[in-house]
DNA sequence: AGCAAAAGTTAGTTCTTTCTAACTTTGATT
DNA sequence: AATCAAAGTTAGAAAGAACTAACTTTTGCT
């Protein structure tokens, strides 16, 4: 399974709700991320079946090792260009959302760019 | 008809090429994409019933006004995210290919944000 | 004019990611 | 324990964006 964004998306959402809460479940992530319980039952699946995410018998979701390597990476992104974002003079809900579509797809070259060029101010 | 990703990049590539040649066909942009014909057959007919492109009798492509705006803004923004990325370390290539994948997701405010960061350097 | 290569099109497929509708399971409260 | 709402699942659809295979049209050359 190549990893989609969608998958990062979710591995990063399921992530960032363990860090809120106790248990993450489902509804959740489709609370969360505003999409329906379907596509969220679906995504889930894949996930388990590809060793990203375990769930148990009440259907709480917690990350594998890979699944968790995936979502920090992810998470430190976003967190690092919403830094950078803010720090150019962009509002925090815009900085937020910008940062979400391209956490996913910018090169490992450029992140650390950005981390020098936020660390030398 | 919303414009999507996709066609946001077609349109930025007959610019692109526009500028470099004296005539555009569906296989330079083909080409220099490096999709299959069909591909861009179809897009190219999805922009041409959508009036943002014109093709004469020769398959020759050009922008109407609303292809051209999107387009500009499009290829504007390319080159301020090159620079930026540039500025900040990143090298020419993968600043070219990481401002490809974000100059269609960015909010206005954003943009503005580099930019003027960028005047201020 | 004849022919081969290049360019373009059409039809049908695949993949990802979402959706709705309808159903089942779980669980909490009385 | 019975019931009803909340949570989860399955099945099928849709949309965007690419693909291959096969066909047609155009063009350039001899």
């Amino acid at each position: 399974m190549k990893i989609h964004e969608s998958a990062e998306n979710y591995l990063e959402t399921i992530l960032v709700l363990s860090k809120q809460q106790p248990q993450v479940r489902s509804i959740d992530i489709a609370t969360e991320l505003g999409f329906s319980k379907p596509s969220v039952s679906v995504a889930m699946k894949n996930l388990r079946e590809n060793g990203y995410i375990l769930m148990n018998e009440h259907g709480h979701i917690s990350l594998t090792e890979s699944g968790y390597q995936i979502a920090n990476t992810i998470y430190e992104r976003h967190t690092l260009l919403c830094d950078w974002l803010e720090h150019i003079g962009v509002s925090k809900d815009i900085a937020e959302q910008d940062a979400c579509k391209i956490e996913h797809v910018l090169s490992p070259e450029t992140f650390d760019a950005i981390k020098k060029y936020i660390v030398s101010k």
